[in-house]
DNA sequence: GCCACTCTTTCCATCATGGAAAGCAGAGGG
DNA sequence: CCCTCTGCTTTCCATGATGGAAAGAGTGGC
C-alpha cells in the first residue's frame, strides 16, 4: 500500500526545477520574482525552467495586471502535484528510507 | 541541531550515482557487475560514474581476484557516505520534509 | 601464444544548462 | 503620441554532462 507511486521524473529531478516544485509544493502559489530570488537563479533561467514545467504540464501560469504592475504567478497543476509526489518517493526509495 | 547538514552535491545527484550510492550506502560493499545490474547501465557507463565518484572520494574501488575471476568491489568511502547524507538531508529540506 | 572474462578508455554525437543581451507587451509620464 | 520602466521571454552562444559502441588492457586458463 504505496502512498504513491515511487517514479522517477526527469523533469522534476533537474536542481532549479527540484526546488521550485518543493516551494510550489509547499505555498501552493508564488510569484514569478519570489521563486527567482528563492532559487537564486536569473529571470531568462527561471523562465526556461517554468517554461519547461509549464511544458510538462506541471506548472500553471497565470498573468495579471495588479495596480498597474504586471503579475506572474505560478502553482502546480495536480499532475505536477503529482509527478513532485511520485519523484520524492522515488527519491526516498532509492535514499533506502 | 541538525543530524547532518543538508548540502546539495551534483555529484551524488545525477541519477545514475544517485542509485549507486543509495545502493552502496546500504550494503557498505557490493560487486561491479551487482551495480551494474541494478542500476541497469552498460559496463562502460557505470565504470565512467564509479571513476567519477571515485575522484570525488566517495567510493573506494577494490580488486581482488578470486577463484580466478577478476572481482571488483565498490563501497562508500566515509566522505561519500557523509555527502550522501547531506544530500540526502537537503532533498528532503528541498521536499519540504 | 591464444582465448575468455572484466572492466576501462576513447571516440562521437546529442542534449541540458547558464549567462548576456536583445525583444516584447502593458502602464504611466511628459 | 512618444519614451521609459517594469517584468518577463526568447535568442545566441559556449560549455559541460551523458550515453552507446567499439577498441583496449590486465589476469588467469588452455
Amino acid at each position: 500500500m504505496t502512498a504513491v507511486e515511487p517514479r522517477f521524473d526527469a523533469v522534476v529531478h533537474a536542481p532549479p526545477r527540484l526546488q521550485i516544485c518543493g516551494l510550489l509544493a509547499v505555498v501552493d502559489t508564488m510569484e514569478f520574482a519570489a521563486v527567482r530570488d528563492a532559487v537564486s537563479v536569473s529571470d531568462s533561467v527561471l523562465s526556461k525552467h517554468v517554461k519547461q514545467l509549464e511544458e510538462a504540464g506541471y506548472v500553471q501560469v497565470r498573468k495579471s495586471t495588479i495596480a498597474s504592475r504586471q503579475r506572474t504567478s505560478l502553482a502546480l497543476t495536480k499532475a505536477g502535484r503529482a509527478a513532485f509526489g511520485a519523484h520524492v518517493a522515488e527519491l526516498r526509495r532509492i535514499a533506502g528510507l
